[in-house]
DNA sequence: ACCCTCATGTAACATGTTACATGATTCG
DNA sequence: CGAATCATGTAACATGTTACATGAGGGT
């Protein structure tokens, strides 16, 4: 079993949801700490189905459009269990191709290198918005049980584009100089 | 061409190395913002031979062992720089099963949960303690040019540990309460 | 009618990981 | 002389991406 799996097992028993929900979930909510593309959606639902750790009720949509409503079966949420229960492995390292390119700055002008910093700085910023958004809509003195994990989880990563900012800023105005 | 091609592309172009050398490098110094393993660097250096992008010169270590020093041709020059001035890709979104995890936090009591943000805060203090005497090595009022990506970086690196350091320690908080 | 979203699935390909396989060199 | 490091490569497998393929539902 690999992570996309645990993934998928967790988010269904957080709710019963379609293939096509899950695909938005990683695309929208999940996306700052995993991601997964339809193709392997599909897949892997058809082999946790296969490991009876899920299982599926047909509801008709409209007139005759099946779509297929997974839930989480009493071996799954025992798997999910135990998996939550591991140990966490080393420290995740992401792979950036803006540091990496970072890294090789030599091959740049310092216009050049600038430019670079900018758009970066951009797209930060419109992340930081989004997130801003989203995390004025809880009411931070009443947050559910439920929903804490998302909350923090949200939290951290307005924390983490803030520094991303801030040092995109620093090294903007050191290669200026 | 794929990424790891050029982060290659790009090491061998700092300095002339060793497949053996690139494994520790990508294990090391990068390894914050890319990796790869052993296998793939040895199939990656074949392929960037095979497309002319570099060149390698064998060297006898000792009485018979042969290593091969790749360095960059100028074909692979020209490759280097056309990817350097490329767009950057959207932000990257990294894979995070410490956060996973968390969102789906309601599976564990706050005694487990707690648990796992003081072995995860430890890993971070760790790391931030090996990357703060790496950056006090520099003498921060001259840096040479060649190494002003080393340091931004190292500085950025820095600069995301306190933050994530910081949001543990207030989650941590957070669900003690 | 048209377009966007909802909905499911597969095929081919690219990338990444684990394991296997081998042997020399260096340092204590 | 033994252990850690230096050094190179392949095979099998796992994971992830892009592209293809199809069609219904809902709103304007």
């Amino acid at each position: 079993m690999n992570t996309l799996a645990y993934a998928i097992l967790g988010l269904i028993d957080k709710d019963k949801v379609t293939g096509y929900d899950l695909t938005k979930i990683f695309s929208d909510s999940v996306a700052d700490f995993w991601s997964a593309k339809q193709s392997q959606i599909y897949t892997e639902l058809k082999k946790l189905v296969d490991a009876a750790l899920i299982e599926y009720e047909v509801v008709i949509q409209g007139e005759v459009l099946e779509k297929k409503v997974y839930s989480i079966t009493t071996k799954g949420k025992e798997e999910l269990a135990a998996w939550m229960h591991e140990d966490e492995p080393p420290l995740s390292q992401s792979k950036d191709i803006f540091k990496l390119r970072l890294y090789f700055s030599e091959q740049l002008t310092s216009q050049e290198l600038c430019g670079k910093f900018e758009k970066q700085l951009e797209k930060c910023q419109l992340l930081l918005t989004r997130y801003t958004i989203k995390f004025n809509e809880y009411d931070s003195s009443d947050i559910p049980t439920a929903k804490i994990g998302d909350y923090l989880l949200l939290k951290g990563a307005i924390a983490h584009l803030r520094t991303q900012i801030e040092w995109l800023n620093e090294s903007l105005a050191y290669i200026q100089k």
